[in-house]
DNA sequence: GTTATTTGTATCGTTCACGATGCAAATATA
DNA sequence: TATATTTGCATCGTGAACGATACAAATAAC
């Protein structure tokens, strides 16, 4: 009988998945002071590096399916962020692209990275190990991805 | 212009979010023949490790609010898994407790930790390099949670 | 050129997460 | 002992995630 492989403390599942969520939740009063939700500041990333982009290429850059990033963009849609429009070389493609609104708030979030920057920073994680956590889960990711 | 800060490949947080989200989807298979989510099954690990909780302990052992971990619970209770009684020497505790078939689940998913734990195996994350792992995570885990 | 298959989005249903709020039981204070 | 505060749990509303499914446009196969 061997409980250890069941003991909590032993899953690195729930470590990721802790984290995960501390973390989302420390963007949040940064973020929801600008309206904005933790994915819909991950689809702002994807456009900020490169604007007009299709439903499709969102998703796959974020990892996610495009029914869950469908309803996303309608609401950043029905909230001035971004635009929807039908492609032209591909009618089945919607084209998102960013509005000044969606533009302005990389400015208006200038300060974001920084600060969730150094809310994580302790004795474990630290810029010097950061690269190292980095390729781990860089690894990891990969690693599910194939599967 | 700092647009390094927000690219998307810079975000930890995203890292975390990708890999918690791709590591859960691995226990899905798993999980779903079994009738269980991955919330349950963590729900499951706690109960495991002591049998008959408060939903506040089990709340703050899984780091959720309990208004996550009730309806949860309910859910759980409606297939069997686990009861809920009134606690004897506090009235508003709701004691949670496993059922013989929530005990006998532990016996059926005897190898999902260690399928679960091949799967994420890689160049990057191998035996001897996950105890580093869970030393920076436990470390951003303990940072976040006390802010 | 038809038919079949694939591809890009969208809709629907279920289950989390979680902020805000409500309420009753327990505890502290006056 | 009254009153006030805290605590434990629950309800409600919103926004993800995601499996299953649908559907039309594009492409492939015949």
């Amino acid at each position: 009988m061997e409980k250890e492989a069941f003991r909590l403390d032993n899953q690195l599942c729930f470590r990721l998945y802790t984290a995960s969520r501390l973390l989302t939740q420390a963007y949040h009063p940064l973020l929801s002071a600008r309206g904005l939700t933790y994915p819909q500041y991950l689809v702002l990333l994807v456009l900020w590096e490169k604007d007009a982009q299709p439903v499709n290429d969102i998703a796959k850059r974020l990892v996610l399916e495009t029914n869950t990033v469908t309803p996303l963009l309608k609401r950043m849609e029905a909230d001035g962020i971004v635009t929807r429009t039908k492609g032209t070389d591909d009618a089945r493609q919607m084209i998102v692209t960013l509005t000044r609104k969606g533009k302005q708030l990389q400015k208006e979030l200038h300060d974001v990275p920084a600060t969730v920057g150094r809310a994580v920073l302790c004795d474990s994680v630290t810029p010097e190990t950061v690269p190292d956590l980095f390729r781990m889960l860089d690894g990891m990711i990969e690693q599910l991805k194939s599967e």
